[in-house]
DNA sequence: AGCACGCCGACT
DNA sequence: GTCGGCGTGCTC
């Protein structure tokens, strides 16, 4: 009998390789396990998924696991069961997402050295070698360095063959040198906590009353909890103080690191011991942190998806806030959907999930409300049709602007501008046969950089000096702009000379959008414009006045959440109205009826989630089909084409019955190099979809050159 | 991902 | 001949 493992490595390979288990190994080695492993011509850290024996070799060579690395975290099989299921499900590999739960990084224990051998010494002298190796002899011949300080000051891609060859000719050696580790560096983490359970929850009716019966009960329930912010987050906070004084841990998730904070003044008011934990604390913050989590001194963990990797147990209870939030799907390296990886961990542990949210999703208030699982914690506030305004184009006037913003500036209050779309950009077009310059290589309008008289290419970064005269009719081109958030500040500013204003959108220089936010904060600007950015980030009920500009674009966009995502980002700007009854909402539009913009000014969810719930049973959306949405990445786009070709073969042939929507080339983000096709799946059942799931993944582990990813829409 | 390998054009 | 650039395919 032989012993086998197979190993899953951080890398974009979504594949398990095995090894042979040489003897001394074999009782250090178990699934979870970090281990070394030969792969290719190098040896790396890889994830041991299953350990197994076998008399029968395997109909390919198989190599002798390296060595194992005894310290980091032991996983629990249930814990390993919640990575392999998320692992299959989103077509990422595991590897990737057990790198996630080792923590604070850890000092390698060896290096690798290059020296110069006698031999090498004198070729060097003799002169002969030109190029890069002679390069590398001599930075080699004062000390020894690492490959890696070649490879960057060499800038020598080929590195590896080169020293390879170079070894070989006897005029380097490589030599393993040993670090000096500090103490803590080799205790190995604490193996995950079993607790001692249950425990016993107060005895009530009412919304906290039914958690309080699933955590009880330690099986994985699923509720939806609705209503206002401030009632959400007490009925939480109710909730959280239960369980810390039980047993086991508490995870609130939020979609992005920024909204952490909003968190910090509920704990502090509570003396509750809570950690804030995600991927942007410096080392020292997340040693700290990790400590206090692993130990259990803090229950409560609070943090972005990064917390659904803690190797911790039992976990009682998973929040996740704002669970409308588009952050939750967009996860990437490894990729998945946040949303379904707490469920998946939640199931594992037999925990609670508590989606909160004061207008989820259609689908998730649907599944909420049929499933009997939906919590409202206090009557949604709608406002009265009277508070929300309709302008044409006349809005944009800046008489207009003056004209209704006035009376709310001089009486102190605050004023809310809000517009979804970043707009720096200027373009040249012809008045009279509309021709728009466009970068040759790209097809892709031109942007006008006025200050240098250029036309640049926001996709390949190109630029052309700026044509007075259109090729093709000789008229003289005119210069447009976007009306973005750029062209709105600069049209409030000629409105309102005399008020302070500040934009709030993503930009590079966080600390002075810090600084812009206190002063908002404390009632010194009075004018904010911004960008969807600004929503999560200004305090609710802090503005008199909300301005939305031209909402209706992003309904025509084409995804069926079109109007969802409107919804939603009216919803959010509303909410940043205080409740004044003189306080009100304009809202620039050439569609105002749409029900979208209509309900969503004015917070009446189940308006429009009656409406849009409609129009999702006629067309077959979700939550009334099941959609998996498939993403295949490519360095080009030929790459990417051909093999989403070969998965529409393999699917037509293997299920006949699956609808498919798509494939389309997915227009690249600026930058993006990669080159991304999308298709949608429609199976009929979930028995269905397990099949699918399954031949997706043997398909992306044999389709390695392109980047699967599979999303599951519901 | 990273690495090898092969093909190609440029340049001692 | 040798070097570097780029595309392709594989890793138990």
């Amino acid at each position: 009998m032989t012993a086998y493992c197979r190993v899953s490595f951080p890398l974009a390979v979504n594949q398990a390789f095995l090894y042979r288990l040489p003897d001394e190994l074999k009782n250090r080695v178990r699934p979870g396990s970090r281990v070394i492993a030969p792969l290719g011509s190098r040896k790396i850290k890889g994830y041991v998924l299953e350990v197994s024996d076998s008399s029968s070799e395997p109909g390919f060579q198989v190599k002798d696991l390296a060595g194992v690395i005894e310290t980091g975290p032991v996983l629990s099989a249930k814990f390993l069961n919640f990575i392999r299921k998320l692992s299959a499900r989103s077509l990422s590999p595991a590897g990737l997402f057990l790198e996630l739960t080792e923590g604070p990084a850890r000092v390698p224990e060896t290096r690798l050295v290059v020296w110069l051998t006698d031999k090498g010494k004198e070729v060097l002298e003799e002169g002969k070698l030109r190029g890069k190796s002679r390069q590398l002899l001599e930075l080699v011949s004062q000390k020894a360095l690492s490959p890696a300080f070649l490879k960057k000051k060499l800038g020598d891609r080929r590195l590896s063959s080169r020293l390879k060859s170079l070894e070989q000719a006897g005029w380097i050696e490589l030599k393993v040198k040993k670090r000096k580790l500090r103490e803590n560096q080799l205790q190995a983490a604490p193996l995950p906590r079993q607790l001692s359970l249950p425990v016993v929850f107060p005895p009530e009716e009412g919304p906290a009353g039914s958690i309080f019966r699933a955590l009880q009960a330690t099986n994985f329930q699923r509720f939806l909890l609705t209503g206002e912010a401030q009632k959400r987050s007490e009925l939480i906070v109710r909730v959280v103080d239960e369980v810390l004084k039980d047993e086991g841990y508490i995870f609130i998730l939020v979609p992005e690191i920024e909204q952490t904070r909003r968190w910090l003044p509920l704990v502090k008011q509570l003396g509750l011991e809570a950690v804030f934990y995600h991927s942007r604390l410096t080392e020292k913050k997340r040693s700290e942190a990790w400590e206090q989590i692993i130990s259990a001194k803090s229950r409560l963990v609070i943090g972005t998806r990064a917390i659904l990797f803690l190797p911790v147990e039992p976990v009682r209870l998973i929040v996740i806030d704002e669970e409308q939030n588009k952050l939750y799907d967009q996860a990437e390296n490894p990729a998945f959907e946040v949303r379904e990886g707490a469920e998946l961990r939640a199931r594992e542990e037999g925990a609670v999930l508590l989606l909160s949210s004061s207008c989820p999703r259609v689908s998730s208030y649907y599944h909420a409300q049929s499933g009997g699982e939906l919590i409202d914690s206090g009557e949604p506030e709608v406002l009265s049709a009277q508070q929300v305004v309709y302008l044409n184009q006349a809005g944009w006037l800046p008489e207009k602007i003056k004209e209704e913003t006035e009376p709310y500036l001089k009486n102190g209050q605050q004023v809310f501008f809000f517009i979804n779309r970043k707009g720096y950009a200027g373009y040249l077009f012809c008045p009279a046969c509309g021709y728009v310059p466009r970068c040759e290589a790209c097809q892709i309008a031109l942007r006008l950089d006025k200050k240098k008289g250029e036309l640049v290419c926001r996709y390949c970064g190109q630029s052309i000096s700026q044509p007075e005269v259109c090729p093709v009719c000789g008229q003289k081109l005119r210069a447009g702009r976007v009306r973005g958030s750029q062209f709105l500040l600069e049209r409030v500013k000629k409105a309102l000379p005399d008020f302070e204003l500040a934009l709030v959108e993503e930009s590079e220089d966080k600390k002075r959008m810090e600084s812009c936010l206190k002063k908002i904060e404390s009632g010194k600007i009075q004018v904010v414009i911004g960008t969807e950015y600004a929503l999560s980030r200004l305090c609710p009920g802090r503005f008199s006045l909300v301005v939305i500009v031209e909402p209706e674009m992003s309904l025509n966009l084409p995804d069926f959440r079109a109007a969802e995502e409107t919804f939603i980002r009216m919803f959010k700007a509303s909410e940043l109205l205080d409740n004044q009854p003189a306080s009100k909402i304009i809202i620039i539009t050439s569609r105002p009826g749409e029900p979208a913009i209509k309900d969503g000014a004015r917070r009446d969810y189940l308006s429009f989630y009656r409406r849009e719930l409609e129009y999702r049973r006629l067309l077959k959306y979700p939550p009334f089909s099941l959609l998996v949405s498939l993403s295949l990445a490519g360095s080009n786009l030929r790459q990417a084409a051909r093999v989403s070709r070969r998965l529409m073969e393999e699917l037509e042939q293997r299920f006949p019955a699956l609808e498919i929507i798509g494939p389309k080339v997915k227009p690249g983000q600026w930058r993006k190099v990669r080159k991304e096709v999308r298709l949608y799946l429609r199976p009929g059942t979930t028995e269905g979809l397990t099949l699918l799931s399954q031949f997706l993944e043997e398909f992306s582990q044999t389709n390695s050159s392109v980047h699967l990813q599979s999303r599951l829409l519901f």
